[in-house]
DNA sequence: ATGGTCGCGCAGCGA
């Protein structure tokens, strides 16, 4: 099974860029970030047309995220199931999509170090922990795919320097990745990947992508039932090329049987 | 890097 996840910046304005990747990509399952639509304006018949059932939890103009599958979508559910206040933002979809629990997140940016959009990412990390503890089970197939505004590592950005004291890169942020990783899920792409400096991210400003300078916070994590079966990974930077690209390039990984 | 571009929507904010 081909999972992949992208954070497409808009779907009104990716639209043709995510048509062409799924014809050449063939992902099994899609999570998609960044749609900034009102879920009537999702467009479910062109997903069907391609062959993929599509689950949108949506607001409008900000975040939004779906899920498209053509291995099945079932027990769809979007945000946080628990007894707090409803998060204020579509950032969380939930779906079944052949046998995998899926999850397409869009983790807050933070903005600044010390803003209170930065206390909301790292609430925002920690509530999906407790969710994990109480809806999931890390000895069962799970993937949480999506862009998690958080580079796990120096490996993981242009010039650790140049990050310092950014949001992204704080310690409390990869501590609260972390703690997603201690209840059981695996950074799946980088297991594939060893290798330092694969980005999934390049600001659209002062040529960034040319220069090789970009951030991998988009993170395919999975259970080790899913993990464990990667047998290949991949970040498309040509989806980052061309004609009106998404500042986001997608990520991929397949599973075994 | 903090200039430099996008997307939204029509000014200026968010990323």
């Amino acid at each position: 099974m081909r999972i992949a996840t992208w954070n497409v910046n808009s779907l009104k304005a990716r639209l043709p860029r995510v048509e062409e990747w799924l014809g050449y990509a063939q992902p099994d399952v899609m999570c998609l970030q960044e749609t900034k639509l009102a879920d009537t304006a999702f467009p479910s018949l062109t997903f069907q047309a391609l062959g993929y059932d599509a689950a949108h939890h949506g607001e409008g103009r900000w975040n939004g995220v779906a899920i498209l599958s053509r291995v099945g979508l079932d027990d769809v559910v979007a945000g946080f199931t628990d007894a707090h206040e409803p998060d204020t933002d579509a950032r969380l979809l939930w779906a079944t999509c052949g046998g995998v629990r899926v999850a397409s997140v869009y983790v807050p940016n933070g903005r600044e170090v010390g803003h209170d959009h930065y206390r909301y990412k790292l609430d925002w990390l920690a509530r999906l922990r407790v969710h994990l503890e109480s809806h999931c089970d890390p000895a069962r197939p799970l993937a949480v795919c999506g862009d998690f505004n958080i580079a796990p590592t120096d490996d993981d950005v242009w010039d650790p320097a140049v990050f310092a004291q950014s949001t992204h890169v704080t310690p409390p942020e990869r501590e609260a990745l972390a703690a997603l990783e201690d209840w059981g899920l695996v950074d799946a792409f980088r297991r594939h990947r060893p290798e330092p400096h694969l980005y999934t991210y390049w600001d659209y400003r002062a040529g960034m992508f040319h220069k090789h300078k970009g951030m991998r916070i988009d993170l395919i994590l999975a259970t080790p039932p899913v993990a464990d079966q990667v047998s290949f990974a991949l970040i498309d930077r040509q989806a980052r090329k061309g004609s009106q690209p998404s500042d986001h390039a997608p990520v991929l990984v397949d599973t075994r049987p």
